[in-house]
RNA sequence: GCCCCCAUCGUCUAGAGGCCUAGGACAUCAGCCUUUCAAGCUGAAGAUCAGGGGUCCGAAUCCCCUUGGGGGCACCA
């Protein structure tokens, strides 16, 4: 399955803007980016926009988005088919002169009842190609009628097409399943049968790596290239990705847009890492790899022929894996943001780099995405904590106790001079044993009554990053609240 | 209804006839570590390799059938 050296690799991504791209999309971009860099070939990007109904504002500009948040670079493009039209209307009308196309006057509407009556019947809902065989006399009624016909493709009655699927094998299909389908629509564009095969030939592609969903439609492509007399590219059909209720992705499965888990914070070299896994693999073990790795090791020998369902546990948790990986200062750098946006408003901004930077060094291993380190981390920032007065007795402590606890930490704490954890350590340590608590009830209630929480960062280093101040004013905070704990 | 594709733990997967008493990862559970959480480490559970026929000395791996799932069947891509 080596591509064929003689011609240079040249593949394509070629979405079509009638929807937010969607992890499906992405893989599909992703596969034939590796598949480029790994053999030194180019990847095109190509914009199928000839459907102008369905065109979705700003589509555009999400896949543009999409493809540079993950690193996918292209080397030509974006090229626009609602700019080629001239090309395809040629190579249409010149299939017409040459007796593979024809024109078909049917409405819409008599094709859909037609269609109606096929299914209602259980037959293959397919065009009955009243228009294929015109007499002359009706053509030119029909053309005096001043209906715009659409170009149809004359496809072979008889006869078998097969192409080699680089992942699938041989493939046949029996023409007489076949339709007349339409190559240029009435409104001028061409559908995707032709305007994909007319590209792909003017733009060299060498091979054609695509969803599954378009191996139905390669006969009618390769049926094309026949009648135009050109050589057909290598194609590759890559197995699915289906959402959780294994049907194929759409918007019905929710957050499944790429921008959307750039904005759930999300790296992009997790989601490439990932995403390459959904349906390739390197070996029986390998699970983390980068982007170079990805490049010099990606074949299409190793693709699956079976569609993934993917497993947004297994992402969180490289997610994860990548998070911890960064350097403090990336870190800081990537969840910078993401604080600014989400601590509440009554936290002073521009926040402080330092400050924050000590706060995530504490954070860092705890996160799995961006998106929820604001929320591990608001105590750090908020002046009045707000908690359930009952957290500060889950030790099982009584209310009295425990203020004596607090009220005694606090006059130690006064007393530290050198305000980092180790010497919070030797203060506070000892204390437990004093006050005849054990230091998971001990450290418990201290960690409640500074953070407001009971899973929170290691206690003394937490403490050292706030600051004396702080922390001696939330346990105040605490004695207060436990003076007025009804008994 | 017709056509095409696919079929290994819940999920992602390794496996290209003997290395498989089917390996890894996520998730789950347990233990260790430990001031909580997280991370880390160790271990457990989890797949009669969809079912049935062949072929072969030998099949998860090859062939056939059945079943199941998916995709396609537009003047959508």
């Amino acid at each position: 399955m080596q591509p064929e050296l003689k011609s240079p690799v040249r593949v394509r991504f070629a979405p079509s803007p009638t929807g937010y791209p969607h992890l499906g999309n992405i893989r599909t971009a992703l596969f034939n980016w590796l598949f480029a860099r790994h053999y030194g070939g180019k990847f095109i990007l190509r914009i199928e926009d000839t459907d102008v109904a369905r065109k979705v504002e700003g589509a555009v500009e999400a896949i543009l988005d999409s493809l540079q948040w993950l690193g996918l670079d292209w080397d030509e493009g974006p090229y626009f088919q609602s700019q080629r039209l001239p090309i395809y209307r040629e190579t249409g009308h010149k299939l017409l002169e040459e007796g593979h196309a024809y024109l078909c006057y049917c409405s819409p509407e008599r094709l859909e009842a037609m269609r109606q009556e096929q299914i209602k019947r259980k037959q293959p809902p397919k065009y009955d190609r009243r228009c294929r065989d015109l007499a002359q006399q009706e053509k030119t009624r029909l053309q005096a009628t001043g209906i715009t016909p659409v170009i149809r493709f004359t496809t072979p009655l008889e006869g078998e097409t097969t192409f080699h699927d680089l992942i699938r094998g041989p493939v046949t299909f029996k023409n007489d399943t076949l339709d007349d389908f339409v190559l240029l629509k009435s409104d001028g564009y061409p559908t995707y049968h032709l305007a994909s095969v007319v590209d792909d030939h003017m733009m060299a592609i060498s091979h054609v790596l695509r969803a599954d969903e378009w191996l139905s439609s390669t006969p009618r492509h390769v049926l094309l290239y026949q009648a135009l007399n050109w050589q057909p590219p290598q194609f590759a059909h890559l197995p699915m990705i289906l959402g959780p209720d294994r049907a194929k992705l759409s918007k019905r499965h929710g957050a499944t847009t790429v921008t959307e888990y750039q904005k759930q914070g999300y790296l992009p070299e997790a989601v490439v890492n990932f995403l390459a896994l959904l349906g390739w693999s390197l070996d029986d073990r390998t699970e983390l790899l980068s982007r170079e790795e990805l490049i010099k090791h990606f074949s299409l020998e190793r693709v699956g022929k079976t569609p993934a369902i993917f497993n947004k546990d297994k992402l969180e948790w490289m997610n994860g894996v990548y998070l911890r990986k960064l350097s403090l200062g990336e870190f800081v750098q990537q969840a910078l943001p993401f604080l600014d946006r989400e601590l509440p408003k009554s936290v002073e901004r521009p926040l402080d780099k330092t400050y924050v930077s000590q706060v995530l060094s504490l954070i860092q291993e705890r996160a799995k995405t961006l998106v929820e380190v604001p929320q591990l981390a608001s105590f750090f920032f908020l002046d009045e904590l707000q908690y359930d007065t009952g957290l500060l007795l889950s030790g099982k402590l009584d209310a009295k106790s425990a203020a004596n606890a607090i009220t005694i930490a606090s006059q130690k704490l006064e007393e530290v001079m050198t305000w980092d954890a180790t010497a919070l350590e030797s203060a506070l340590r000892p204390l437990a044993a004093e006050l005849n608590l054990d230091t998971g009830k001990f450290f418990g209630l201290l960690r409640v009554a500074i953070t407001g929480r009971t899973a929170a960062p290691p206690l003394f280093q937490t403490m050292a990053v706030l600051g004396k101040e702080r922390c001696l004013k939330r346990f105040n905070a605490a004695l207060q609240l436990l003076s007025t704990y009804s008994n």
